[in-house]
DNA sequence: TGATAATTGTAATTCTATAACATATCAAGC
DNA sequence: GCTTGATATGTTATAGAATTACAATTATCA
């Protein structure tokens, strides 16, 4: 339902607001946002898509801040603990979280033309999932759910007529 | 329901189900279910784990069947677009379907302890996820669902008297 | 049989991620 | 303020996963 989904909004807004919530919970939990940290979750952020770790690294070299893989990967670490970055497994990708701060399990929706990646949210837990776990006396701590498929823009370009 | 799970069972039994179920949905759409193929797939029938694809040239490798990643790696693409071997997105690897020829989504119950990999069912189109995607105007056609934590016998080791 | 498509063999490369170790910076107690 | 231990960064090298490109072979069917 909070899926914002494919639909063009204000980037600059939704931008500052997650910064803002990151820079919060980062006060209060006593987590160090360094520069770097804070200049990838940026670069996710204002691309606003999912992006490979090298592309990400790309940038932080163009700027001088660390040409290394594993800048790029720690800085990662430490937001996709912190749940402020998700990845997109599919894609062996990352990207912003839409509600950092909140404690959720993120869904992906992610358009097999484009690439485009939409954050929905799921409840493993609960369902069918939650069903066979609890059959199988398995405990879930995490899930990784990604639908692939077509974004209502790229299907509407595929079925001109529908 | 369906989740046989992390139980012990007889290897020999369902293995050669499989097998028996794949050769004929290939005769049955004229697929050609080729050594290669075949090899692969009972690599990954006989393990009973999810396998990276590394690990079973490696075993081709051995048998003289092709050394190279390409025919690991066009082996299992042909195994998992019909369905007869999945992969397992989290890992970066491949686990042989447990019911093979029938049309499901499945979903995986992996241990974080051990890498033991169960699989169970799905249906993503219906629940939260299936919401959020009708909501988003998404087309699902191919669902990831992968839980991660204990499964029933790593968890029963790590709290001996609950 | 001959033409076409599908499959396999092989070499090289690209993309993704981590290990290991040195250096620098931060945070808290003295 | 200084020391100390923990945390974070810089850097080199390497490991792991997957694909491109092209040649050679094998299957399928008219």
């Amino acid at each position: 339902m909070d899926t914002i989904g494919f639909a063009r909004h204000d980037h600059k807004s939704c931008e500052q607001t997650a910064l803002a919530a990151v820079e919060a919970h980062c006060a209060a939990h006593k987590l160090q946002f360094t520069p770097v940290r804070r200049r990838v979750l940026e670069i996710l952020l204002s691309e606003h898509r999912a992006m490979g770790a090298y592309d990400i690294l790309d940038v932080l070299r163009s700027e001088g801040m660390g040409s290394q893989p594993p800048v790029a990967y720690r800085a990662l670490d430490f937001l996709v603990t912190h749940r402020f970055v998700h990845k997109v497994e599919r894609l062996n990708a990352f990207i912003a979280c839409t509600h950092p701060g909140e404690t959720h399990t993120p869904a992906f929706l992610i358009c097999r033309n484009c690439d485009a990646v939409a954050e929905a949210q799921a409840e493993p837990t609960r369902g069918i999932l939650g069903h066979a776990a609890d059959a199988a006396g398995f405990e879930i701590e995490q899930a990784v759910i990604e639908a692939v498929g077509l974004c209502p823009n790229c299907h509407e370009a595929r079925t001109p007529c529908a």
